[in-house]
DNA sequence: CGCGCTCCTCACGACTTCCTCACGGCACCC
DNA sequence: GGGTGCCGTGAGGAAGTCGTGAGGAGCGCG
């Protein structure tokens, strides 16, 4: 049973696809918006995901860099926008196809067939992180220090998931916050703070003085081995 | 340098192809049918397949299959048939993509760099540019100066990216003033002298007689490696 | 209904960074 | 030679950012 996402705007196409997707034997999953989609997707993690580039809240774009920075999910985008510039910056994000509205249903499920075929073979293979005395491993979720297992919350492991996922990369705070909430601005960027601490409070070694969930100051965060 | 095969029948197309795909970097074998393309593609082994679907000696949907009886290979489908039976079926018996002729070139470069980022899988392509003993990771933003990390914040970063995105090429003060905050007049141009000054502190071996942070005396500054 | 857990906001020092100002050097021109 | 821009450098206050502790609101669960 393949689950897939579907993020668009509009109602009457949001029941469009999910009719059709169903009737395939696919599980869907809908959001309306990027906030929800961004949720959404951190809660079920579908095997791949419909989305239109038009949405209320958030650039399609940025969703689908918030999706990329944590994960490997085919991405299918549909979108009304039909000119090259969209549709070059919308695969060199990372998105695996892009269809225009209108469309062939049958095409689309046929394109959605092919994304999901890439996506299924490397589903097997085990990732783990290892650093100091921690091991973090990524299929299970399940993050050990010094041998004994440490629990996490939800937002904890989904932050200490975007490190992992691009290590010695700079994340800014503005990636990791349409990751975790869907709204880059309007929210207090103090909320990052707390949760970089508790990760440090559990994970470091030193909390006060972190040697591998490092702050950029004025850019983001960095996770380096 | 990835391969790619180009198959087309017509020979404008292919010399397009050829001729565009060369300026990116990428090393072209052609073939106008598909007992050719099936023979170079054996000889090859191509990273990327662009094949046509009108071809005159086999149907292209057979090439297609034989292709994918022993190769994963990303296969990008080019075809003047716009009808969705053709596409399901190439996309079905294991095509990765399906553009429709006219297309766009600047699309079809993008969903091949699309197909074939998923064949590599950490295809990081990672931006890098290194003069004297000075290393600039441009994806992760990250600074090495002999080997070691440097911190730069952020007014620095910015302006460092400005100017490596353009190597060799004259940056005015007023485009940089734009580009940092967004006010190009009403402000000291002392500004950017201050900037300037601390990055060649931290990047230059002799920050008094800059080698690759230039100025240019009336008009603004040039990166040079 | 109470309890525990998690999410999220607020408030406060400590620190870093931004930005302005003032001064000295250099080149060029009259 | 003196004047005039323009550039580089140092210093310092204003403003922003980070880390941390405390605590209320929402939610699932027994």
């Amino acid at each position: 049973m393949t689950e897939v996402l579907v993020v668009d705007d509009e109602p009457s196409m949001l029941r469009a696809l999910h009719l059709n997707l169903t009737a395939r034997g696919y599980q869907v999953i809908t959001a309306e918006d990027g906030t929800s989609a961004l949720n959404k997707f951190g809660l079920h993690e579908p095997a791949v995901v419909v989305l239109d580039l038009g949405l209320p809240d958030i650039d399609g774009l940025d969703v689908i860099r918030a999706i990329r920075t944590g994960s490997q999910v085919p991405i299918l985008v549909l979108s009304a926008r039909v000119g090259s510039n969209d549709k070059v910056a919308a695969l060199d994000l990372g998105a695996d196809d892009y269809v225009t509205k209108p469309f062939d249903m049958n095409e689309l499920l046929a394109r959605l067939r092919a994304a999901t075929r890439r996506g299924s073979p490397d589903a097997g293979r085990r990732k783990v992180v290892a650093f100091a005395d921690v091991t973090v491993d990524l299929d299970s979720k399940q993050v050990l220090v010094a041998g004994e297992p440490v629990h996490l919350t939800r937002t904890e492991w989904h932050l200490l998931e975007l490190l992992l996922h691009n290590p010695e990369k700079l994340i800014t705070s503005r990636q990791l916050l349409i990751a975790l909430r869907g709204q880059p601005d309007h929210t207090d960027p103090s909320y990052l703070r707390i949760y970089m601490a508790q990760l440090r409070k559990k994970l470091e070694p030193d909390p006060a003085r972190p040697k591998h969930l490092l702050t950029e100051p004025g850019m983001g965060y960095r996770f380096t081995s």
